[in-house]
DNA sequence: CGATATGTTGAAAAAAGTCAATGGCAGTGG
DNA sequence: CCACTGCCATTGACTTTTTTCAACATATCG
């Protein structure tokens, strides 16, 4: 899997109190006042789909906000392949880690075209030391990205359940919103690096999903699938027992 | 798998300005005066194998410095089995978030003769509104706490390598230090818990590697293994060439 | 309209899981 | 001190799941 289209759009220096998903994202407890000098430093990106956004390895200084679409992070394992460790969505936090003067953990892509805030980590330094109202909400995003991290492995690896579940838990996971139906359809290859398990066998489990009823293209865009959640729940418990 | 056990010690109030892994833990930047005024919060614990320090959903009131032994921080499955999610070694912090009013994302228990501080929340957070030194130290627990999390898939669960190289990885991972060739010996369920595979199939991997000599039990104590660490770190990369 | 990507399907091979039997060791109680 | 019991680890034979390899379909894009 290579991705060479880096191609990202500037919109325009970005205007913090006007964001949509400002209230879950850093800056939700920030004043009008605090916010008010960051026009000219925060800039709003756009990028299509699988545009890196950065690499593992590489010197951190900027973190990004997710405004819309999602974000895959990907982290190579000691044989080259590579994984898929999490998926962002909208008021995520991607690169995070540049608050620590560390490279980036991994390398982040867009799974879906994609709005972001650049934020150069000054900003975020500077605001954290004129005010201890951003301190909170960075030990949250601390605490969600782990919170997602931890349950990657015991939910959706291998060995916890049969593929069919793991695929269902993956499905709901991946829904636009805990209430709604439509969840982002990823390709198979990421799908096979979430779960890790090779495209054919991924391949296979969505057959059987879709041959159940469980799950069903949205056409126009194929960019969404929209599921049964109730039954998908069952299966995502695994054992489904016929009752008796 | 049960833990009954809940037998702890207590050691007597902690000594901070004695303490042996003070530099790596929570408390490296403050000051002896900002320490005066702990030592009657803080306590000193001693655990033996196997016990539950605290559990997942619990709502969570202490945090805990691991001074000696190692801990594993357990997760549920959907269907009910259980994953070890990460396994921390002094230095390390268990329950931080309880920095953040959440109930434990974890059960944490003893994975070896344990020794930890637990600090009450209050502590940490008066330290925190009193000198902003802590600050830098706590987004460095975040950090390598998620840095760990999201190591754990990519290169310990299934579908990244065959067992026995992800074996070598989970032993190489254990080691006491980085340079040390002695590793932790876990159970084989923890293995399993570990890894996401079964104790069958765990005990042939493990007996495999020892036939190979790239392990031997420690016998007297039977906590640890001596590692031949270049071998195992050629497994560790799977696909093992023959020069030609 | 081809050419390259991505997805689908089948059949055979390999890996891991399951089931079942056995061995070793520690702690218990006669 | 020794048999007994329970727990954990080991091993073998067999089953199931997933991978592998290969062929083919379908879509996308210039």
């Amino acid at each position: 899997m290579r991705y060479v289209k880096i191609k990202s759009q500037w919109q325009g220096h970005s205007d913090c109190s006007g964001c949509g998903v400002r209230q879950s994202a850093l800056f939700a407890d920030l004043r009008e006042e605090d916010l008010s000098s960051l026009h000219e430093t925060i800039d709003d990106l756009e990028f299509e789909r699988n545009a890196v956004m950065y690499h593992m390895g590489a010197s951190a200084d900027c973190l990004f906000t997710v405004r819309r679409g999602a974000v895959k992070l990907l982290r190579y394992t000691p044989d080259g392949t590579q994984r898929i460790v999490r998926v962002l969505r909208p008021g995520d936090v991607a690169g995070i880690e540049a608050l620590l003067q560390r490279p980036y953990q991994h390398t982040a892509v867009t799974a879906a075209p994609t709005a972001v805030c650049r934020i150069p980590v000054e900003v975020v330094e500077g605001l954290n030391r004129s005010t201890p109202r951003l301190h909170r909400r960075l030990m949250d995003k601390w605490h969600t990205a782990l919170s997602e991290a931890d349950a990657w492995p015991s939910e959706l690896a291998a060995g916890s359940a049969p593929v069919r579940a793991r695929m269902a838990r993956m499905l709901l996971r991946l829904r636009l919103s805990a209430e709604s139906d439509l969840a982002l359809r990823l390709a198979l290859e990421d799908i096979g690096a979430i779960l890790g398990i090779k495209v054919e066998t991924a391949s296979r489990a969505l057959s059987a999903l879709r041959r159940d009823g469980f799950i069903v293209p949205e056409d126009r865009e194929r960019q969404f699938y929209r599921l049964d959640v109730a039954s998908l729940e069952l299966e995502a418990m695994g054992e489904v027992r016929e009752a008796e």
